[in-house]
DNA sequence: CTGTATCCGTGTTGATACTG
DNA sequence: CAGTATCAACACGGATACAG
């Protein structure tokens, strides 16, 4: 059972392969079962215990979620780690190359956020919500603009800044930050790719903003969705 | 039943859709059904009919592609179009927004093609091998190298250029390019993706080249596989 | 030839309840 | 809190029959 790959020989029996060399097809093998790319982007800000990735997913049950995780370990995605002394929770956390799955899941993200059906009102992760904001941030942001940000999402603690034009973030005590973003994150959402003004979603009580409200604002001005185009 | 669009009312009851505000959810909510993103794939070249679909996907039974078809049709990802006057048949196409799915897909297959499991030997489609050259080629070309190129797999006719460090490629006569390769996609993708030079390929008879075969060598020494490397 | 509709066997999925 | 066991529902694929 130690060090356990995936092997050619597995593909053939484990399930309904696809048994294509295409990338595509390979992709949609390791990846493309119900849930897994969702619990990867739970991992993407940092290693997550089996609890907090459940909670952060609703409709997901426990056998699922213990089915992909062995499934995506098995395939070098994740890992499990017991952490130090302790705390001897154990974690799972993203390889290297599972962190690699960074760059399609935004282009999906990308792309699908451009469907008709795409409905900003859904319910949203805490995770979901700060990668969404790495996501759809218009790159183009002039190099001078490099605020210390700071996010309260559902309780849980970002600390955010642009590099090269990206959203740099972390799993950290947003106190100290320029500006400070708190709330729920679907009230968020509705701010961020909303028309309102920060000052609106502040006096509605979606969302409270501390520290520099007028960065806040130029901030949130990075945001907005794209449109559908018919052909 | 005319012009007939997925709405967010449909998704509560249509299927077990993720109800999800994240790009990510709503993408697999609209191509991570089995089969769904080799099918765009198939399409990704240009309109193809229901046989050639099939005909280009092993193990994919008739009523699933009408299914996803249907699926698809409605989500505004592709349309069918039927074919003027003595031709009659019907094709499908992507629209503009389904056309949009080749960065998503592309960036699947890069980081597919890291896995341990990975496996150039599986079988391909005459379309996937196309398109594995456009997303494997190695960008950094000189730009003074503009070959024009011409293709023959598994009897699929196709024409390609290098514009902008991309492969552009169109299903089109190979007759009259520079250097025109032939032969199946497996085979081909020995060559291009293997180690030996292309010389080795043409006496083992995988694969045929014809016109300026240093032209050939020089192209097929733009791609070269990632190696995986453990974290 | 191009699809569509239906039945059926099988495997996958997911909710509930349960154990360490 | 982490994970397993059981069972019901459904998705998939094969086969077939049928329509334009």
């Amino acid at each position: 059972m130690e060090s356990q790959k995936i092997t050619n020989n597995d593909l053939g029996k484990m399930r309904r392969w696809y048994r294509d060399a295409c990338g595509t097809a390979l992709a949609m093998d390791l990846i493309g079962e119900r849930w897994a790319l969702l619990i990867v982007r739970e991992l993407l800000l940092g290693p997550r215990r089996f609890g907090e990735i459940r909670g952060a997913l609703e409709g997901l049950s426990a056998n699922i979620l213990t089915q992909r995780l062995e499934g995506m370990e098995k395939a070098g995605i994740l890992r499990r780690r017991v952490l130090p002394s302790p705390a001897n929770a154990q974690v799972y956390e993203l390889t290297k190359w599972g962190r690699a799955l960074e760059e399609p899941i935004f282009a999906l993200s990308r792309w699908a956020a451009g469907s008709p059906a795409h409905d900003v009102t859904l319910p949203l992760s805490n995770t979901a919500f700060m990668l969404s904001l790495r996501t759809m941030m218009n790159a183009r942001t002039d190099p001078d603009f490099a605020p210390d940000l700071g996010f309260r999402i559902g309780g849980d603690p970002f600390r955010a800044r642009i590099v090269d034009g990206l959203l740099a973030i972390e799993r950290r005590d947003p106190e100290g930050a320029e500006v400070i973003f708190a709330g729920e994150p679907s009230k968020l959402a509705a701010t961020f790719y909303g028309r309102d003004p920060l000052t609106e979603s502040m006096r509605e009580g979606r969302v409270t903003v501390t520290g520099d409200v007028p960065l806040g604002q130029r901030f949130v001005d990075l945001f907005s969705l794209p449109t559908f185009e018919n052909d």
